[in-house]
RNA sequence: GGUGAGGUGGCUGAGUGGUCGAAAGCAGCGCUUUGCUAAAGCGCCGUACCCCAAAAGGGUACCGAGGGUUCGAAUCCCUCCCUCACCGCCA
């Protein structure tokens, strides 16, 4: 959510950061800026009003412990009162109005993102590793059938297309690959794990901005006021909504492995075959609580953290950054990890981490107190590190033999147990 | 799921219809005095929003949340949420 003052005070600046991202984002400022202009009026009246009933509340107080009459006076104040009715009502529906408009409004892209239309004017920030030279290359779907990694048919049996049941040594390497991340998020690079729940309250949905605007995308249960995480970005960063953090605490950084639950009513194709797009997935994500001047190199460090995993599962891949047209609604600058796949011959998104600034904290109401005591809202980050079925599909490819085995790399069979599938 | 108790400022904890934004204590900040650590005294010490060009200043709201009764609600009524205890069910 972006801040009311900021609007009302460099309209024409909030008007051109959001023209960046393309469509008509900037002409809902002008709406914003005239319900703001009525909310105040309403609101200024409504406090006139009270103040007026208040004091004659306590006139009549006074007449009556001296046993004076006050009929005339309440009177008074009994028409006060309906016109207090009137005018809140009023405030209210501005109030709800204003605040309707600001959920619905995308966050401003920080000045250093490239300015563009489409993901394709995204420009690569990082490439690491090379393509591996492979021969006969199988894609992860016919790797996986062939192995036994998991069974896409029967998964649909179970619970329709978009489903994966991993099978034997692929249930175990999803384990594994899960189990090594974490290790080295908490173990090297600082994170403090955690097991969230996978059900969350509407309130967080809207805290970490998939709700109001992408609610058809979600999962929802009882009523639409509970809804299955589609990442664990929205219970570890609502963990300390409606907080006020000591300074000294920050940053806070958190890992957490969950599964994530997403419609994703998209198309079909050679962007959603076999693994690559479903509606259940395991990701482990990272996500980090920093004061607004830290979060920019916060965000740089969360992305090597993310881009490590790769590199340790030596597995090439590029580092994209986000132009302004292609930049998420609650995002202020993005970098996605996109991993090479041979099987499909393209890059993978694996990671998307984005600094939020202080969008998702004034929708949660976290806050800091900085060192003169102030509270300020602090800045929200996270990334995946990593998702799981497409960094699966690429690792299979990648380190697949003329033999038809697969390879286990180095740093990840201890957690698998073995050093190749066959 | 059932029954009972309860949710007040950073914390403890008064307050059951009128001058209560809320006593008191603790913690915190400032000053004074005596002075080794320390103690005593005095003052300050919540958040959000609105008015004001801004500062100064003024105002409104907030005692778990939302409704209601009333001239007036922390206080009375209703609904919901949460916490604690016991019971039931259960991996």
């Amino acid at each position: 959510m972006l801040d009311i003052r900021l609007i009302r005070e460099q309209s024409d600046f909030v008007k051109s950061r959001l023209a960046t991202r393309g469509g008509d984002e900037a002409a809902k400022i002008d709406e914003v800026l005239r319900v703001d202009v009525e909310r105040r009026k309403a609101e200024t009246a409504l406090q006139q009003c009270n103040a007026d009933r208040k004091k004659l509340s306590k006139e009549i107080g006074g007449k009556r412990a001296k046993g004076e009459a006050t009929d005339e006076i309440e009177a008074r104040v009994r028409e006060i009162g309906n016109e207090i009715t009137r005018l809140s009502e009023q405030s209210t529906a501005f109030d709800e109005q204003q605040k309707a408009l600001l959920l619905g409004t995308p966050n401003l892209p920080h000045e250093s993102v490239p300015v563009g239309k489409e993901a394709s004017d995204n420009p690569v920030v990082r490439m690491w590793g090379e393509k591996p030279n492979l021969s006969g290359v199988l894609d992860h779907v016919a790797l996986g059938t062939r192995l036994k990694l998991f069974d896409l048919e029967r998964a649909a049996k179970l619970s329709g297309s978009g489903f994966i049941c991993f099978t034997g040594a692929g249930a175990r390497l999803e384990r594994a690959l899960i189990q090594f991340m974490l290790d080295l998020h908490t173990r090297e690079h600082g994170y403090l794990e955690m097991s969230p729940p996978f059900l969350v309250r509407r309130e967080c949905m809207i805290g970490t901005t998939q709700l109001p605007k992408f609610e058809e995308d979600m999962y929802g249960l009882e009523d639409q006021q509970m809804f299955l995480a589609p990442t664990a970005e929205v219970p570890v960063t609502n963990f300390h909504r409606e907080e006020i953090l000591a300074a000294a605490e920050l940053p806070k950084k958190f890992a957490a492995y969950t599964p994530c639950f997403r419609r994703e009513a998209g198309s079909a194709g050679r962007e959603t075959r076999g693994i690559i797009r479903v509606h259940q997935f395991d990701k482990v994500e990272l996500v980090k609580i920093t004061a607004p001047e830290e979060s920019y190199a916060e965000h740089e460090s969360l992305t090597a953290d993310a881009e490590r995993v790769l590199q340790l599962l030596g597995l090439h891949y590029r580092a994209i950054e986000l132009c302004t047209g292609d930049l998420g609604f609650g995002s202020a600058k993005t970098y996605d990890l996109e991993v090479w796949s041979p099987g499909q011959n393209a890059y993978l998104e694996v990671s998307s981490c984005s600094n939020f600034e202080d969008f998702q904290a004034r929708r949660m109401n976290l806050r800091f107190k900085d060192a003169e005591g102030k509270n300020r809202f602090c800045h929200t980050l996270n990334g995946s590190g990593l998702a799981l079925p497409r960094l699966f599909a690429a690792l299979i490819e990648t380190y697949q033999r003329a033999d038809g085995s697969i390879a286990i790399p180095e740093k990840l069979q201890p957690y698998f147990g073995a050093t190749d599938i066959r």
